[in-house]
DNA sequence: ATTAAAAATGTCACATTCGACATATAATTC
DNA sequence: GAATTATATGTCGAATGTGACATTTTTAAT
């Protein structure tokens, strides 16, 4: 059962929808944050598959350890670039940047 | 044939590589840009399946024709973040972006 | 419980990317 | 071939993204 039909039937007044339904985004603008959430659990999932910390991963890329927290973040301050070149510097290639998006 | 052999065959002292060959990139900077033609040929082509002109998709995305233009030669001066919103705005969908990079 | 390592969060000077504009070149229509 | 429309190229001030650093919080190991 829904979250929706279960507040309806309790008489409660809100509902839990995903971040594209409370910010009012569009389709383009949502399709973008999914595409950004999912290369960042990607990137993160790589890493540490691949058994790297953040600081190695960092050094690889000549970035710092706190731009890797934010690339897994989904940081607004991280850009889809970094996103991606964290991807390959972990040693994903780009089927598996493809692969992300699916 | 390839033109190595074929030169090989000629006995000339050159032979033709791609851009990741003649710059000397490693793994990780030839896939990224790889990664950026494939973006910028599937944002192209894109546009022009859904018959817009430059300039009107710059105006769907609050750009400009000049942007536009360097998104599809893959400018250096564009992001990654600026091709996958350029696929998005012309209609494509997150498919098309993970298709474009297969 | 202490320690140590890893990850998260905030800030900032500097670098990169941005839209806009001017202008050039190419393609299309008449 | 002139006019019109589309695309390409160069430049610039403004906007956004960056690595680095300091600091905090979380996790893991003993």
């Amino acid at each position: 059962m829904s979250i929706l039909l279960k507040n309806k039937l309790q008489g409660t007044d809100w509902q839990i929808g995903d971040a594209a339904d409370f910010l009012q985004l569009n389709a383009e603008e949502s399709a973008l944050i999914d595409i950004r959430l999912s290369l960042a659990q990607a990137a993160k999932q790589s890493r540490v598959q691949h058994e790297l910390s953040q600081t190695e991963l960092a050094k690889r890329m000549k970035s710092s350890q706190s731009r890797i927290a934010k690339i897994e973040a989904a940081d607004p301050s991280v850009s889809i670039d970094l996103m991606v070149r964290a991807l390959l510097a972990s040693g994903a290639g780009r089927a598996d940047v493809a692969r992300a998006l699916r």
